[in-house]
DNA sequence: AAAGAAATTCCACTATATGATAATTTTACA
DNA sequence: TGTAAAATTATCATATAGTGGAATTTCTTT
């Protein structure tokens, strides 16, 4: 049993709020004393009263109980990418090794797609890793996954964000469409919105192909406006400027990669200007080592 | 009773799982085809590993079983904020009677003072509204809230910021200080981060006074740059770049105020020019109309 | 269509969440 | 410091969350 109670009870302390007071309408004093010490777990109905007379939402009070640490399903995310940007296989092996044991103990497949984004990742990071051929399988399974499940939301879209570089072209472009027709419905929730234009940003790179390749022909085309379409569409709040820029930026790459090089620098230079302007300068930094590597 | 349960089995089908693989390790079958039919609530310690292993958190998870709409609470300052912005009298009366409603139902304070809110909005509205005696004491009861509660999540920023305009200068510069540091554990969580900056900006903009007084002594120099150090502090993220931009309006809006009318300019427009570059057309107009009433 | 397998529901039973009330501790104030 | 009031906890009763396994339904396969 998790002890939630202990952490409604600081809050309720927080607030100045008596037990009568918060237990009024809602349930028992003695039981909400008994809930708050660690006592006793709770049913998610009476909680969510609880929580609505505290004026505070499931995720918020989640935020708290978890020290004002993301959920652990972020924070897989996080830890990976972040192994995967520093390189750290240690911790990389580590955080598999965790997955598969938790998919042991629940006997669910997903654990194991978890592991084989991982592995990926390791496959990129170390230069010893060998597993060319189990992947194949695996690869070919977690595919499956995502084509079977008729909603993708959060999960998903990080799995396959992930994962995506291991794929054939083909299999991107299907899995893409995919995510964007089957995560609509999420569009309005902030996080799940950022990993849609994150699939679609890695969708149109990936497509576009790597930087020392940008002399051969340019294949996809018309999956580059229509994914280039599809972020336009999602990416549509005034306000989402980083988005803006990003694209401002793919636009150039495209211009550059199908040959118009001025016009295509004349736009990275625009959005790099953009951020300089409000001295954001690591990114502009980043759009400026990728323009040295396309010239 | 509330029916989560028949969300779980929606999302359940959805990711095709069966009920023995999501109850395997967790609970019975039996139990869980109960619970998924809405024939038993559950306890929040099964909830949470339900949703774990559907690789779900809760947020998400509620986000579905409220058919993709945010969280009351949420929601209760959206309509709020929408309804004034609209100069919706009715709805206004309509949301402040269902916060006294639920007030008398539970006994708590803070519906009331979401009730305190929505007349704030209605004296801005409404012309015809008479009111002004009720309001002193309740908006020092408001107040004495605010300065009494030990931690200020999302409620107590979004009630400030709504309230905050009817308050005198010296109340806002104090409740904004306890504001800031007292949210001090939130910045890494996304929703209360904006809530934060909310708070911020219509603190510097409160300092500055209404635009017609402009040519009057400025007395809050030191509170502005004191905030401004806040909003920089907290708006760190380089990919905030629509923060950024208006700290760059109200740098902007500061050097008008104390004289500098040219370099003032400057900076307004330069902010509506990144605006523009980027085709968030909205936003500069924003700007720009604020720059005519100053100019 | 029928048999067999898989998935789900039903039913009797157990464990525990929750309530009513009394006992205890803490707080407030003289 | 003592005392009354307020707040919290302990005790016991009961409603309901949760289990195991049999019965039923749904799905597959021929």
């Amino acid at each position: 049993m998790v002890e939630y109670g202990i952490t409604i009870r600081i809050i309720r302390k927080q607030k100045g709020i008596t037990l009568k007071e918060l237990a009024d309408g809602v349930c028992s004093v003695s039981f909400l004393s008994k809930f708050e010490r660690g006592d006793s777990d709770i049913t998610l109905g009476l909680m969510t009263k609880i929580l609505e007379k505290l004026m505070m939402n499931f995720d918020e009070f989640l935020y708290i109980h978890h020290d004002f640490q993301p959920d652990k399903l972020e924070q897989f995310f996080k830890s990976a990418g972040s192994a995967y940007l520093n390189r750290d296989v240690k911790h990389l092996k580590q955080l598999k090794s965790e997955q598969l044991k938790k998919g042991q103990q629940y006997g669910v497949e997903t654990y194991h797609y978890n592991a084989l984004l991982i592995e990926v990742y390791e496959s990129l990071v170390d230069a010893e890793y060998q597993g060319e051929d189990v992947q194949e399988t695996d690869i070919r399974l977690l595919a499956d996954y995502l084509f079977r499940v008729e909603v993708w939301g959060y999960y998903e879209l990080m799995l396959y964000n992930g994962t995506l570089l291991l794929l054939e072209a083909d299999m991107v472009i299907m899995l893409s469409r995919t995510a964007y027709e089957k995560s609509a419905r999420f569009r309005g929730y902030p996080k799940i919105h950022d990993a849609i234009t994150a699939v679609l940003f890695n969708t149109i790179i990936y497509l576009c192909g790597p930087v020392n390749r940008f002399h051969e022909a340019f294949t996809y085309q018309n999956e580059f406006s229509e994914f280039i379409s599809y972020l336009e569409e999602v990416a549509i709040p005034e306000s989402n400027l980083v988005d803006r820029v990003h694209i401002l930026q793919l636009k150039g790459t495209y211009e550059i990669r199908t040959g118009n090089k001025e016009e295509g620098i004349v736009k990275m230079k625009k959005a790099i200007q953009l951020l300089r302007n409000l001295d954001s300068t690591k990114l502009a930094h980043n759009i400026e080592e990728y323009l040295l590597l396309i010239e």
